[in-house]
DNA sequence: CCTACCGATCGGTAGG
DNA sequence: CCTACCGATCGGTAGG
């Protein structure tokens, strides 16, 4: 279904991808972008058709690696809250391996052209509804305990977006280790040691 | 020092703070704003300076508001897990309050011009410094344990900037004792009942 | 507070 | 991939 992407215009979407975490999607310029990858204005339009297509191509890639890390860890035959834990070792592992993509993706998918936003939109609430499956699962298999299912979902959910600087200043494992021991003291329903 | 503002100009900065937590700094014309506040384009700079001038009033007003309860926090003879109470409480106030200026105060700040940004910069580090002083004060007062104080710091902070579409959907009173026990949780020594 | 307008910059196209 | 260029929109000003 993906159109295949040539290594030029790879590069001109991670170029785009660090401009727009930095700037915002809408104060960056194409000629801004244009003299980052050392090419006249013009030139880029060789690659791709808009400068919607970079967001695009930003924010529905993060969105096919989310739901594909959803995928697996539904499939896996393991216990709430040690699918919680892989939840956080993904939303890690994608802040520090796309910090500048994931943060276009959390930050700039308004700006998506409405076709695109509502497939993201539908993507980004079956994420969330999963998400939430869990945790009430957990709390089925008498592992956690909490009132309200949206406020804990959203709470944990802002813990999860990690800010792109914070992945400039803090070692990945350090972060990992620290949100999953943080969230599961949230989650957890007796006085830990699990 | 802060020169009065006049209710007209107050109305529009309030109008400016809705657009620029919608479609942020950038993306809003200053057309856009003349339109909701019902003047003509031009009319508006009778009010004020500049569209940077309107970013610049929304921030630092956040920042002094958060500043001052940062002072009066500071101030009370309190242990430090209830300033940190305290501190929730203010954030969650001024997310509820201010729903949409404390978001642009959030996103939106690297818009500022470049004298204002350093004054803002150095408050929100003075804002930084005092919450970890309470962190490292908690711990010294045998009331929470951690490893890294400004790791931990990241993480509450994080779950502290509560984000405008989330002040729409659960009740003031919920969020804040969610919150509260959330991060008490992550920050008590002993397995709880305080 | 409005009419009229300005220079700058924007995303993008034509044509080679 | 470049030169040359376009219409639209931007923040803001002059003058009343």
């Amino acid at each position: 279904m993906k159109a295949p992407v040539s290594e030029k215009k790879r590069h001109i979407i991670n170029a785009a991808a660090d401009l727009f975490q930095d700037r915002g999607y809408s104060a960056t310029s194409m000629r801004a972008l244009a003299t980052k990858v050392g090419l006249e204005p013009s030139s880029i339009y060789s690659h791709i058709n808009s400068k919607e297509d970079l967001l695009v191509e930003i924010c529905m890639n993060c969105s096919e690696l989310f739901t594909q890390g959803m995928q697996r860890i539904l499939a896996s035959e393991i216990l709430a809250d040690e699918k919680i834990k892989s939840l956080i070792r993904l939303h890690i592992q994608m802040a520090y391996q796309h910090p500048a993509s994931v943060t276009v993706f959390n930050d700039e998918w308004t700006f998506l052209p409405d076709d695109t936003k509502i497939i993201f939109l539908s993507l980004r609430k079956n994420y969330e509804n999963n998400f939430k499956r869990i945790l009430i699962d957990g709390k089925t298999q008498d592992l956690f305990e909490f009132e309200d299912q949206d406020l804990v979902f959203s709470i944990i959910m802002n813990m999860l977006n990690w800010p792109y600087s914070a992945t400039k200043k803090y070692k990945k494992s350090l972060v990992e280790s620290e949100l999953v021991t943080a969230i599961l003291k949230i989650l957890y329903k007796k006085p830990l040691i699990h």
